[in-house]
DNA sequence: TCGCACATGTAACGTGTTACATGATTCA
DNA sequence: TGAATCATGTAACACGTTACATGTGCGA
């Protein structure tokens, strides 16, 4: 019950946000866009509906507009919404820094459901003040590297390093852009 | 049998070549260091570890050295070294890039164990091309967004653009510093 | 009529997560 | 004596991957 969707029940969850879809219409989206770095093909995403819809966090209807064959078409239920206003509105974590990056993007992407400027303004300041603190703690590591460790290594840390400072000027970038928007 | 290791199947591979380490010792490192990404904890690593055993990967025997309590010390095999070798020295593919980042991220950190500055150099120049090439892509699916699309998956497109950039950018300044190394 | 795009699934399999279990040693 | 640390695991569970199954409508 108290069990939440996974990263790809959010994506979907999301996405019906726009407006009702069928799974195939959902798969061809995670087949042709970036988003499909989270997982894709039917094997994940019907099975993530069924799910979805068992929680009763969507609600599928057949369309019967004519046309090809009988389609499942999804769209949230208030439940839903509030599962993903809830997921969206988490504070930004440690761990989420550490680990799930990604799904803090994906959580981004989805902010213009809630509709509200400031809620997006936040997190990218919350993004990155987090995002400075794990640099710096990655810096830390980087000094504790004993000299004889190879190049390789301390370069692969120095990727890390980079990608998170690139992170962190994005978020200044783009709470600047958020600002300027006009609502 | 040509099951291949996983992500942190060969993490654990590749530790094991600096030396015996015991499924603790292992565990501290994934614990304290930015390798932490790619899992943890026993329920993870101690099967992890039996795989790569069965697999006749890695060998373990028990440290009968003094101290605390008897410990299972592994080492690769020479079908495990072998098998690290070739996971090493496989291109670069567009998958990789586009959806294992991180495993390439590893993959270049172990490079070391080749102890050939030339592989380091020509992963280095292949990662430099095919993320400038994934680049290129994301900016094709940033011009196709509809005019109407939300601020917030536009800037999160553009984060993810922004970060492969900077990996592109650490490549190539990563090749000038393994080239200045002597060896 | 052949094949492709539409459309929805299921089954087997491996693996990671979480939580728990067990017992010895060291130190307060 | 009790707590923390060393050290190794196991069991339940959910999820994603891969591969397969099924059938319609449309265009060549």
């Amino acid at each position: 019950m108290t069990a939440h969707p996974t990263t790809l029940g959010y994506a979907l969850l999301g996405l019906l946000h726009q407006g009702p879809r069928s799974g195939y219409d959902l798969r061809k989206v995670f087949a042709t866009t970036a988003l499909g770095n989270y997982s894709s093909s039917p094997g994940a995403i019907y099975p993530a509906l069924a799910r979805l819809e068992r929680a009763k966090l969507i609600d599928g209807r057949v369309d019967q507009a004519r046309s090809l064959r009988p389609r499942m078409l999804y769209q949230p239920t208030k439940a839903g919404s509030a599962a993903m206003r809830r997921w969206l509105t988490q504070p930004i974590s440690h761990e989420d820094v550490e680990r799930r990056i990604d799904e803090l993007m994906l959580r981004f992407a989805f902010l213009w459901i809630l509709e509200d400027r400031r809620r997006t303004e936040r997190f990218l300041v919350e993004l990155a003040e987090q995002v400075d603190a794990y640099v710096t703690e990655l810096k830390r590591q980087r000094s504790l590297h004993p000299p004889e460790t190879p190049i390789q290594p301390r370069l692969a840390l120095e990727a890390g390093i980079e990608q998170y400072q690139a992170c962190a000027r994005w978020a200044r970038k783009a709470l600047i852009a958020v600002r300027k928007e006009r609502t």
